[in-house]
DNA sequence: ATTATATATCGAGTTTTCTCGATATGTCAA
DNA sequence: TTGACATATCGAGAAAACTCGATATATAAT
C-alpha cells in the first residue's frame, strides 16, 4: 500500500464518491442487480454496472477507476459469473487510517 | 477544507515529505537560519529556502508547493521581515484524520 | 455455434499538473 | 536611494491524468 498511489485515488470526486457508496451499499445501491441471493451479493459488493450507472460516468471510466482503486488498495474484486463485484477492503483502509494517525 | 484539495496536495511525494518533514523541524532543519531566536523560529515554522534546499526542487516549484499546501489547509504561514516560515496547520491536520476515520 | 450481456483493454484527444527560468515584489542594510 | 537577498508570481513546455468510444475478452443463454 503505497500511500501516495491511495491519495491520488482520492483526488478524484467521482472515485471518492464510489468509496463512500460502497460503505453502505444497501443504501445506495438498492435496485441491486439480482445476480445472486442478496447476503451475498452485498457481502460481496456492488458489480460494475451498477457502479457505472449511479457514478454517471462512461463504462471505460468506470472500470478504469474501479482498477485504479483495487490497485491502490482500497478495494477488492470477486467474479461471479459474467459479474465483477467490487467491494472496500476494510483491512487496508483501517491501515490507512492509521497511517494517517501517526505518519501525517 | 475540501478533502479532495487536500488529496491532491499529499499527492506528490515533495510534499508529502514536506508535511513530514515539519512534524519534526529540529530534527530536519538542524542548520536552521538564525534569523529569529531559536524557539520562536521553530514554533513559526521554517522559512522557504531551508524547505527548498532539503527538498532539492526550484525555488518557484516549491514557493508554489507551500502555497497550494497552505490553500489545502495543511499548512500556515507567518512573514517575518523578509522570510516567511511555514508551519502545520495542526488543527486542520487533526480534522482530517477525524474525517478519515468517520467518512472514508 | 451463435447471440447477448458484462467487463476489460486500447488508442487518442482534452485537460490538468508539474516544473522550470525569468521577472516582480517586498524587506533590510549601507 | 541603492544594492542585496528572500519570496511570490508569471508564462510556458513537458508530463501525467481524465475521459471517451471502439474493440476485445469472458461468460451465459438459446
Amino acid at each position: 500500500m503505497k500511500p501516495i498511489d491511495v491519495f491520488k485515488a482520492l483526488s478524484n470526486e467521482t472515485r471518492l464518491n464510489i468509496l463512500q457508496w460502497l460503505k453502505e451499499p444497501e443504501k445506495h445501491f438498492p435496485k441491486q442487480g439480482a445476480h445472486l441471493p442478496k447476503e451475498v451479493s452485498y457481502k460481496g459488493g456492488v458489480c460494475v454496472g451498477d457502479i457505472q450507472e449511479k457514478a454517471n460516468a462512461s463504462q471505460s471510466t468506470i472500470s478504469h477507476y474501479l482498477n485504479m482503486m483495487q490497485k491502490a488498495g482500497l478495494l477488492e474484486s470477486v467474479r461471479h459469473g459474467q459479474w465483477t463485484y467490487y467491494r472496500r477492503n476494510e483491512e487496508v483502509i483501517r491501515q490507512l487510517a492509521e497511517y494517517f494517525e501517526t505518519e501525517i
